[in-house]
DNA sequence: GTCTATAATTCGATAGAC
DNA sequence: GTCTATCGAATTATAGAC
């Protein structure tokens, strides 16, 4: 069941967990901000590391959904890259403190959730490094290093979760989608 | 007085610091890598804080005067920022562990110390800005919004600190450079 | 769902002998 | 520089009453 305040549960926890870190938060920060006390938060979750881990993959499975519908469409390989940075950019801006933990935040997984996680990640990098290798074999992109590329293309949107969480920097989504898309399809067109 | 068991004390605790976090790494973790006690290593700092703060600016000042010798070289905006990417790049070959602490350790900083680390950063964003609005201004770039440039430049660095310490993927310096520098400057090129 | 109280552990840091 | 020993504080989590 999710409650209003299960909701606010999770909202506070994660923006507290992206400002000093997932060891850095205590039970007790998460109370203060919740205004009741430690033991109350237990009823939300069984401990503290499963606000991580539900939070974490509850992000990746939407992440992953969203990767694999746009590469299982019928679009072009440079079409498809364009959808791939439009689904990071709006999540970035939709939901900044979850896509934190897939930047950082996974770091803090138990061994082996964090042994789950790496692998999906390896999997998803490898779909788009997919992308581009078909882009460059049917002569849409240079003949850039496919592995390399990947990385730069991700990473070039790495900080938007931190600055659209910045109140003080007041971003347009759709400029901002069509400024990175102007910038990384023009770093990998022929 | 620099010894060598301090040099290996630094470099045992940034590299736990990166695997498990500032607050996740404990004296007691670096006492066993450098197998002593954990009284001993109060020889080399007074606080476990100390550790981020020396390593932090370190890594700091010497990233800053990299960035200040390129602007103030007479080279033109594109090769300034080739430039720039190369000096990114070989830090983080060299030193790997101490750009994770310019990435995301500079959150565990105290309070004030943040709050310098923060500025100073602004302030070296804010260098790089200026020299794409230059080459904006004299033709040389695309008219892209500076401040969006500047952030997707540096980010799409932000990923190879990570790949260098990995021994697994065996990169190539000197290639990687090279295609980053297409990469980046593909997309910023008029 | 909320509280009080507390168990059990772990942490950073220090004192003082060698 | 190294060790033993330990302090005081903070942490996660649970028990049990309301």
């Amino acid at each position: 069941m999710t409650t209003p305040r299960k909701t606010q549960f999770f909202a506070e926890s994660l923006r507290l967990i992206h400002d000093r870190g997932f060891k850095g938060t205590t039970m007790r920060d998460i109370a203060m901000k919740m205004d009741c006390d430690v033991a109350n938060l237990y009823n939300f979750v069984k401990s503290k590391q499963e606000i991580l881990d539900l939070s974490l993959f509850g992000i990746n499975e939407e992440f992953h959904n969203g990767i694999d519908a746009i590469i299982q469409s019928g679009y072009s390989p440079i079409a498809k890259l364009k959808r791939i940075t439009q689904l990071y950019v709006r999540l970035s801006f939709e939901k900044p403190y979850q896509i934190s933990l897939l930047v950082s935040g996974w770091r803090h997984l138990s061994a082996s959730r964090k042994a789950d996680f790496l692998r999906e990640r390896a999997a998803y990098e490898s779909k788009v490094r997919q992308v581009i290798e078909e882009g460059i074999a049917i002569g849409e992109m240079k003949p850039i290093d496919p592995i390399l590329a990947t990385y730069m293309v991700l990473s070039a949107m790495r900080w938007l979760f931190d600055k659209s969480m910045d109140n003080s920097s007041a971003l347009n989504p759709i400029e901002v989608e069509r400024q990175i898309n102007e910038f990384v399809i023009s770093g990998i067109e022929l």
